[in-house]
DNA sequence: CAGTGTCCATACGCTATCGTATGGTTCACC
DNA sequence: GGTGAACCATACGATAGCGTATGGACACTG
């Protein structure tokens, strides 16, 4: 508690913030308060409140990027178990790195009202999908209905995610269960 | 322009505010100066801020619940036909009565930091959801199969126009195959 | 034409947040 | 043990937003 703050700090704890009261609360003294330190300790790491979401999109960007799927690459595994894998891992909360469990909508929403975000989300969610619409390519898919279904996936994965507070979800089984429909028999 | 303002007026005008900067552009001095008065204007008709938000979601609650539902049940169609013509008229965008293109979205958004929001939000969800559900078992599904692919077919909905960013979108043809798959030859 | 209610403008105090300026503390290093 | 850099606290002015208080413009009514 008495060790020196970094760069590095202020930034979860301003994921910390974003996740749990959206965008308008990435405040430089709010944050302060909740790292017990003034905002002169602020305005030594960041020039301003912008700089530091910059460093925010440049943070999760980077870490968003490889995360699962380079895990993934690594294993040995035919490309339909990689998919089911991916919708595993994809519905499991393992996000912990940005400040919770619920990032990715909370930056979905940010970057509705933020064009350096939406840039950010959207190389993101067109890897993600080009990456999902490779491996159906693999298993014998045309690239056109790979393309399609990986969007529908994808797609499906953002609005169960959403949904999830609804009583009785299962997000991970209905994802499985859409894979089925998607693969065939 | 120089007719009398009316409570309505405010609430579309909030709801316009809201979906260009998200739920922290509720602001009384900023939505007065979209309308040309001053917030004593604004006063008059709401007793504070939180008095807007509240009949925002009362209108909001209120107008999302028939609009296109009861417009299909009045049509003569057999389940399968309602099934498309709903999913058409749900990327479609016709929300033209709440402030622009993307309410839905924005309020999503407003949910995840207001408790009042996002219990209006889930019940108007589970009510859509209960909707296709029963058209599914309509249809012949059994009723945990229905859910199910109910909670797929409103979760891919919702992810489709999260991402109608991306280049080359065509969220209704994903939906409706995706359809095609949920319902079979 | 006096009275009343509706709708809005203006002025005020209050609080929160921003960014800056300035000084203090701690530690490394010579 | 003196120096300088890294890191943080405190104090300040400026701005924006909230809610209130008060009065003015206008229409309707008797």
């Amino acid at each position: 508690m008495a060790d020196k703050l970094t760069r590095t700090t202020w930034i979860k704890a301003a994921f910390t913030a974003l996740t749990a009261g959206g965008p308008q609360a990435i405040k430089a003294e709010a944050i302060a308060r909740s790292l017990n330190v003034s905002k002169g300790s602020f305005y030594w790491h960041f020039k301003d409140v912008p700089a530091l979401k910059a460093a925010m999109v440049a943070h999760w960007q980077h870490g968003a990027t490889g995360a699962i799927i380079t895990a993934l690459d690594h294993a040995n595994m035919p490309p339909r178990d990689r998919l089911y894998r991916l919708m595993e891992l994809a519905t499991s909360p393992a996000d912990a790195d940005y400040g919770g469990p619920q990032v990715e909508p909370a930056i979905r929403d940010w970057a509705r009202y933020d064009n350096r975000v939406r840039t950010a989300l959207s190389a993101i969610d067109n890897q993600r999908i080009g990456y999902v619409s490779g491996l159906l390519s693999e298993i014998g898919q045309t690239p056109k209905s790979a393309a399609q279904n990986a969007r529908i996936l994808y797609a499906a994965l953002i609005g169960l995610t959403q949904l999830s507070h609804l009583p009785d979800q299962t997000p991970q089984q209905d994802l499985l269960n859409l894979l089925d429909k998607i693969l065939g028999p």
